[in-house]
DNA sequence: CTGGGTGCAAAGTATTTGCATGAAC
DNA sequence: GTTCATGCAAATACTTTGCACCCAG
């Protein structure tokens, strides 16, 4: 875990317990993980965490900002650390997530959309949902 | 209702039960529902409608692609007829959604963004978080 | 030490399911 | 008449909460 990240939990007033760590672990190893995902990783290296404080964490960890919902279709909703603008390739069948860029032009045109509007624009969401690579050889 | 839409439910051997066609009328009414909005709007036409009638009707309204779900962060999913691809305006306060135009510039862009992946695209989904024009003008 | 954090169990909310009855076609 | 749909109640799944104890700072 970097001191960075030590860093703006105090920022916030919390901790870094080794729950928390572990969790933020968890995520950036995987990626993409929902709650249980994120549970059963964790409860790999932490045998006693609870799914509650899965929970918890993972609220305030996106109230805080370090961490970034994914809503999605079909799927319960994922969670990733908050890195750069980026967008989503989304596998219909698996569910599993790629993250990919967000060109200049696509935040361009999208300014664009909703020039005129009394909208306070604060983030861009793009998922391109298909069938990813795997599910294509399957049934 | 429109002849089109019950013959979509008879190609898929759905009956159109006034249940159902009251569903579709409550979603097409306010443009995007979640589960209970559809629920209290329709109890309203029909007063003995259930929950349960309206979860099912949903699911397999999605499933024939008369639905389209719309995932939203710290929302629960919303419901809107599945007319033309568009994109989204959401707010983060209400969670109101306004439908926008997806222009040919940003399909352009999106498709190069997977150039060379193997991966089988169907569809974009573009959001725009922000707070609407009513949420700026409160708290 | 002190305040926030954890884990547990219980409560609360959301969604799905089985089944007898009822309605569309 | 046949098939699918409805509504109810129960089951399941998901998420939040309260609280006693614990540990990071």
């Amino acid at each position: 875990m970097q001191k960075q990240i030590v860093d703006i939990l105090k920022e916030y007033g919390l901790k870094a317990t080794p729950q928390r760590v572990t969790i933020l672990s968890a995520i950036e190893r995987q990626g993409h993980a929902n709650i249980d995902e994120i549970y059963k990783d964790a409860k790999e290296k932490h045998s006693t965490i609870s799914l509650a404080t899965v929970y918890k964490n993972v609220t305030s960890l996106v109230a805080i900002d370090l961490l970034k919902e994914v809503a999605l279709n079909n799927f319960k909703p994922k969670y990733e650390i908050n890195k750069q603008p980026h967008s989503h390739i989304v596998c219909k069948k698996c569910g599993e997530i790629e993250d990919i860029s967000l060109t200049n032009e696509i935040e361009f045109d999208t300014a664009k959309l909703i020039e005129g509007k009394d909208f306070l624009a604060e983030d861009i969401e793009l998922n391109i949902y298909g069938v990813c690579h795997n599910c294509q050889n399957v049934g």
